[in-house]
RNA sequence: GCGGGCGUCGCCAAGUGGUUAAGGCAGCGGCUUGUGGCGCCGCUAUUCGGGGGUUCGAAUCCCCUCGCUCGCCCCA
C-alpha cells in the first residue's frame, strides 16, 4: 500500500472495467452515427459564470457543488459540472447556428463536489445529446428514441421512461405562485424537509418521500392545471409520437428537473436496479438557455446519460472481455526471438496475440495462457525450432470442431497459421 | 452539510483481552529445463487504517483522527 490514494469521489478504471466501458462507448458511437449526430468536444474548464448563469445561481449544482478555483490570471474557473452549458457556449462562439440546426453529442468527465454514494461520484462521466434549432415535438420524440434504443440495444431491462411537461416559462411562473401560496396555507402540516424546500425550490416539494406529505399533496394544485392550451397540445403530440414509435412511457406529474433551464418536455429513464440514485438518463427542452447565454433565441433539447450508473446496470455475466486470438508460449534463446517475430507478423495480419516473454517453465506459461482466455495457444520451444515448426493447440472446449486439436505449421507458413487461427 | 455501517497480506476473509495473527485466491519457487485448464510440496502480515490511552498483557476495551461504504439533500 502506498501513501497515495485517489481523492474522495474519484475512481480509477482498471483493465477489468475498461473492457466494459469500451464496449459501451463503441456501441453508443454506432447509435449516434446512425442518428446523424456529430461529436463536439469542449474543455473541462470554463469560466465560472458560464455555469452560474446557464444552470442557475440558485441550484444546488451551482451554489454548493462546483469545483471552482481562481487561476494565475485572477479569473474564476470551474471544472464543468455538466455538459450543456459548455456545448451552448461552443456553438455560439463558433457561430454554428448560422449553419442551420445542430445535432450534437458529447461525452466525458464532469465534476460535482458532493458526498459520494452508490451511483454518485465527484468525477463522473456523461454522454449527452443536444439538438439546437429544432422546435418540433418530433425532435423531442426522436431525441428520446435515440436514448431509448441505445439502452435497449445494451440489453438493459427494467427501464422506465417517465415523462412530464413543464410548459412554458409563463406557465411555470403561474404555477409557482399557486403552489407556493397553497403550501404556505398548509405549512404546519408539511414535514420539515418540505418546509425548507418551500422557499428554496417549491416545485420539488411535489417529489417528497414523506408519506404524510405525499397524501396531503393529493389535494394540491397540479402543474398540468397551469399549462396553457398550447402547452397541453404539445404534450399530447409528444405522447402520440412516442406511441407511434412504440416506446413505452409513464406520465409523472411530479417530475421536475432540477436545473433552471428546462421547459416543456422533461423526462427521465430510471431503473429499479440502481439503488437510491435511480436515474440513468435525464433530459428535457430548454428553449431559452441559448438566449440566456447571449445567443439568438434557439429552441433546444437534450439529454445526458450517467456512464457509471449505466455500467452498474450492465449484466455482470455478459462476457465482453477482449480475448486474444492466441497466447504465445515460448522458451529458449532462438525460440523467444522467433516468437517475437512471428507474433508481430500475426498482429500485422489482424490477429490479437499475447506474447509470453517470461521464459518461465512451460507449465507456468500454460497457466497464463488459460487465464488469458485465448482461443489458441502457440508453442515454440527447442524441439519446434529444430523442426522449424510452430505447434498450435486449441484452448477452448466450447468449439467441438477444434476441441483437442493439436497441429503444427512450418515457421514460414504464416498464411496457413493465420487461416487456422481465424477459423473461429 | 447531516445520519447509519465498516476498516486484519494485492484480493476474499477467521480471530472479540493471553505464548509463533487461521484459511482461500493470486504471486513466487520446486516436484518435472517441455505441455495447461482439475496434482502435490514449500515461501509470502514482527503486524491488524493512523495516533493516543487503559492493562502485567490489546487486532480485540476507551478516546481522537483518517479512509471506505450506504442513505438524506440533490442529480447523470
Amino acid at each position: 500500500m502506498t501513501d497515495f490514494r485517489t481523492l474522495r469521489g474519484m475512481a480509477d478504471l482498471l483493465p477489468i472495467h475498461t473492457d466494459r466501458w469500451q464496449f459501451v462507448e463503441d456501441l453508443v458511437r454506432i447509435h449516434f452515427k446512425k442518428a446523424g449526430l456529430q461529436e463536439i468536444r469542449t474543455p473541462l474548464i470554463e469560466a465560472t459564470e458560464l455555469f452560474s448563469r446557464g444552470i442557475g445561481e440558485a441550484t444546488d449544482v451551482v451554489s454548493k457543488e462546483m469545483y471552482s478555483f481562481v487561476d494565475r490570471g485572477d479569473r474564476s474557473c470551474t471544472l464543468r459540472p455538466e455538459g450543456t452549458a459548455s456545448v451552448v457556449r461552443a456553438v455560439l462562439q463558433h457561430g454554428l447556428l448560422n449553419q442551420g440546426p445542430q445535432r450534437l453529442w458529447y461525452g466525458g468527465p464532469m465534476f460535482r463536489y458532493e458526498r459520494p454514494q452508490a451511483g454518485r461520484q465527484r468525477q463522473f462521466h456523461q454522454i449527452g445529446v443536444e439538438f439546437f434549432g429544432l422546435s418540433s415535438v418530433r425532435s423531442d420524440a426522436e431525441l428520446i428514441s435515440i436514448a431509448w434504443d441505445f439502452l435497449q440495444d445494451l440489453g438493459l431491462s427494467g427501464l422506465k421512461l417517465e415523462l412530464n411537461s413543464l410548459g412554458t416559462f409563463e406557465d411555470r411562473k403561474k404555477y409557482h405562485s399557486r403552489i407556493v401560496s397553497w403550501l404556505e396555507d398548509h405549512y404546519k402540516m408539511l414535514d420539515k424537509d418540505s418546509q425548507e424546500r418551500l422557499y428554496k425550490n417549491p416545485l420539488r416539494v411535489l417529489d417528497t418521500k414523506n408519506p404524510t406529505t405525499q397524501k396531503l399533496l393529493e389535494e394540491a394544485p397540479m402543474l398540468k392545471e397551469s399549462l396553457s392550451m398550447d402547452s397541453l397540445q404539445r404534450f399530447a403530440d409528444l405522447q402520440f409520437a412516442l406511441k407511434k414509435l412504440e416506446i413505452p412511457f409513464e406520465i409523472n406529474n411530479k417530475l421536475v428537473r432540477g436545473l433552471d433551464y428546462y421547459c416543456h418536455t422533461a423526462f427521465e429513464i430510471t431503473s429499479t436496479n440502481l439503488g437510491s440514485q435511480s436515474t440513468v438518463c435525464g433530459g428535457g427542452r430548454y428553449d431559452q438557455l441559448v438566449e440566456e447565454l447571449g445567443g439568438p433565441g434557439t429552441p433546444s433539447i437534450g439529454w445526458a446519460i450517467g456512464m457509471e450508473r449505466l455500467m452498474m446496470l450492465l449484466d455482470e455475466n455478459i462476457d465482453i472481455q477482449n480475448v486474444p486470438n492466441a497466447y504465445f508460449v515460448n522458451r529458449g534463446e532462438d525460440a523467444c526471438i522467433q516468437a517475437l517475430v512471428i507474433a508481430r507478423k500475426l498482429r500485422t495480419l489482424g490477429l490479437t496475440v499475447e506474447l509470453d516473454n517470461s521464459q518461465a517453465a512451460f507449465q507456468k506459461q500454460f497457466k497464463r495462457a488459460n487465464r488469458s482466455k485465448a482461443k489458441w495457444v502457440l508453442i515454440l520451444g527447442e524441439n519446434e525450432i529444430l523442426k522449424g515448426e510452430v505447434l498450435v493447440k486449441c484452448l477452448t472446449s466450447t468449439n467441438k470442431q477444434f476441441e483437442n486439436l493439436e497441429t503444427s505449421f512450418d515457421i514460414s507458413d504464416i498464411d496457413g497459421l493465420v487461416k487456422l487461427l481465424k477459423s473461429f
